[in-house]
DNA sequence: GTCTATACATCGATAGAC
DNA sequence: GTCTATCGATGTATAGAC
């Protein structure tokens, strides 16, 4: 394997469970097989060094997600589909999204232009969910409601559980966030909750 | 004010934004009014402070949330009434959550200590929210349901959002995290969406 | 490209005067 | 209790040989 891909591995790896200011560039040297001289060599500085990793995760996670939405269908299964990939991206990348959301404060603007490139790149002209939730109200697929509050809903029943899963397996014991089945169970349970919550009445 | 109080106050806010790693007694000291003698003079090390933040900052916001529940009505009001005083208490304080959360990964057992330690004080026995969904749902109030995955689902819903609100802000411009409007108008949001989600068949 | 050795800055912590 | 001054450890970064 090329020095520079090592790097980058032990470096995803320090960053996510440490953050920037707990990491340290012995140890990232170190978990590389190299030794700091050659860190400084290949990124200049340890701010370059994460700047780098810091806008790589939050491409990869975006993709990875982007990809999965497709408007081909009609809401409920694009609301089940959507959540399962979305769970399933998420899940194992629990380090990451902890990581992400705790720096992402020191740079919000790095962070919402990432994002942005993000959407650009798979062709979506602002936030896909809200252009698909808004086009269901129109067409009466769902209840009339606020497009944006559902997707913080979304976003929060999707996202945080797995984000903090170390705590709530602790809390709730008996659960595992890395099971493929408690996955895909809670994926279906949001959706359930959503849909009967957003249905048109009958 | 007392040294040991302003010293408090100062470390609270330096390490809610910059975390144990990034804060430095340098600043906490100045930001206090003193120097870092005195600092140490009076918390024995970074480590005993951090501590004792920590703890301060889980113990208060838990107090504040669990002094809200009430069991006296029916599950809708329940629902309601917790999430509102949820949002309440957890919107002005988005730096500690966010703070509790990337630290807690750290200190796993103390945290799910201080959170066990806060429900007795309180007089609940486990999770108050999972013991009221389950009597909800043994006395028919709601459809028959996973309890563990709803409050994962409430507990997504009203902590995220607020949580990453910097960001959300920036991603979804015109919202206002802090607004006293919008915090209630998400507050019976999450209550109507969950609401129809479990409400027994008519 | 990769190493050893080291410069330079900063941080946590302490000694000691008042 | 509060200060100034400083120590010792550690971290980032670089110089220079190979």
């Amino acid at each position: 394997m090329k020095t520079e891909e090592k790097i980058i591995i032990a470096a995803r790896r320090i960053f996510r469970e440490k953050g920037k200011d707990g990491a340290r560039m012995q140890e990232i040297a170190d978990q590389a097989g190299i030794n700091k001289a050659l860190l400084h060599y290949y990124f200049r500085s340890k701010d370059v060094l994460f700047d780098k990793i810091f806008k790589q995760e939050i491409q990869e996670v975006m993709h990875q997600i982007l990809a999965t939405i497709s408007d081909q269908t009609d809401f409920r299964n694009f609301l089940y589909a959507f959540i399962r990939e979305y769970l399933r991206n998420i899940a194992p990348r629990r380090n990451v999204i902890r990581f992400v959301l705790w720096e992402a404060d020191k740079k919000k603007d790095q962070f919402v232009n990432y994002l942005s490139e993000s959407f650009q790149e798979h062709g979506f002209s602002g936030n896909p969910i809200i252009g698909r939730i808004t086009r269901a109200i129109e067409e009466g697929e769902i209840r009339p409601c606020d497009p944006v509050n559902l997707v913080l809903s979304i976003l929060g029943m999707s996202i945080f559980p797995f984000m903090a899963a170390p705590i709530m397996e602790r809390i709730f014991t008996g659960l595992d966030f890395t099971d493929q089945a408690f996955i895909e169970h809670r994926a279906s349970e949001i959706s359930a909750l959503i849909w009967n919550g957003v249905k048109p009445e009958v």
